[in-house]
DNA sequence: GTCTATAACCCGATAGAC
DNA sequence: GTCTATCGGGTTATAGAC
């Protein structure tokens, strides 16, 4: 299952054989049907959801630990380039590929991709909320902030630097200053 | 070709099968590979570059009608959510699938993905440059720029809405803003 | 150069013995 | 519940007639 996630960052859906799931796990094909008779879908849906606590978790820890409320949205930037310079920048965002390849294709797979994005935008409102920024600055932002994670992940893995994501990072300062009101 | 492009868009690289391509463009399977003796891999490369060009004139006519410099960004984001509503969410970026897929798959692939992005941010940045934001600065907000472009195009076409496109281009017009010299 | 027919292979899924 | 052996179908790519 986790092996599942990491081959559905890594490949996406299409690329990813039912077969090389097994064998990673160690498991046989046949066994593999009883436990997920919906087949290769269903699986990927379970590791959609999976990813999506695990990427949920990850944010949640790094706004936690921010050292002040307008540095949160940055530092879920520069906390997912240390991730991704870790794996050497193979495992990514467990859903994009995927919600990419299934947009025209598959409504079940579009539908938990959606649902992972949106889990993920109330986290980073949360926080911005919190922080005292009003419901609707803070849920653009949010939407922003995602957007942008996801796309500097995506130049970062793809040029192989850290780059994009810490110019993110700088971009996510600014806007979060523009409406996180100060203490003082 | 063309076929060939926006399929990668709406599918991606792996679940785009040569058939799809030949039936589509109404030729026969053999001679294609007398075309592309790379076969699928090679027609992908093409189709990349070509997508490439297609996105690069999109952004160089908008940012060249944007009312004032500093809102070229922003129009681009609402210049994609334009095409993406009239295509319903069907034709994206036709790089970022194949993109994310090819990552640990196929170096040239990878390479053929990091030209486009590269190209695209130089676009970008030189608008900026003309408006005469310095070279550094405007280099991190090209960045930027993409990588929100990329993430918004994501989010809106698996939700099936322009919200996160019309986000994103609240928050490149505020950033834009920050670094754009004023006339006045 | 163009196209058909097919090879060689891999895919997801299943039947059926255990 | 577990696993092996296999099915039917779709994949890329090619051989060979035209």
């Amino acid at each position: 299952m986790a092996a599942t996630v990491s081959l559905l960052s890594r490949q996406g859906y299409e690329a990813t054989a039912v077969k090389q799931i097994t064998t990673e796990a160690a498991a046989p094909m046949g066994s593999f049907y009883f436990h997920f008779p919906g087949g290769k879908e269903e699986l990927a849906l379970a590791a959609l959801a999976q990813g999506a606590e695990g990427v949920d978790a990850l944010l949640r820890g790094t706004l936690a630990r921010a050292s002040a409320p307008e540095d949160g949205l940055a530092d879920c930037a520069l906390a997912l380039a240390d991730a991704l310079t870790r794996s050497n920048w193979l495992d990514g965002c467990p859903v994009a590929a995927t919600a990419l390849e299934s947009i025209g294709r598959s409504p079940a797979l579009r539908a938990a991709a959606a649902e992972a994005f949106d889990r993920w935008i109330v986290t980073l409102q949360r926080h911005l909320t919190a922080a005292g920024v009003a419901d609707e600055p803070a849920r653009s932002l949010a939407v922003t902030a995602l957007a942008l994670l996801e796309g500097a992940e995506m130049l970062a893995r793809v040029r192989g630097s850290a780059e994009p994501l810490h110019d993110a990072a700088a971009a996510l300062r600014v806007l979060a200053r523009g409406v996180v009101p100060t203490e003082h």
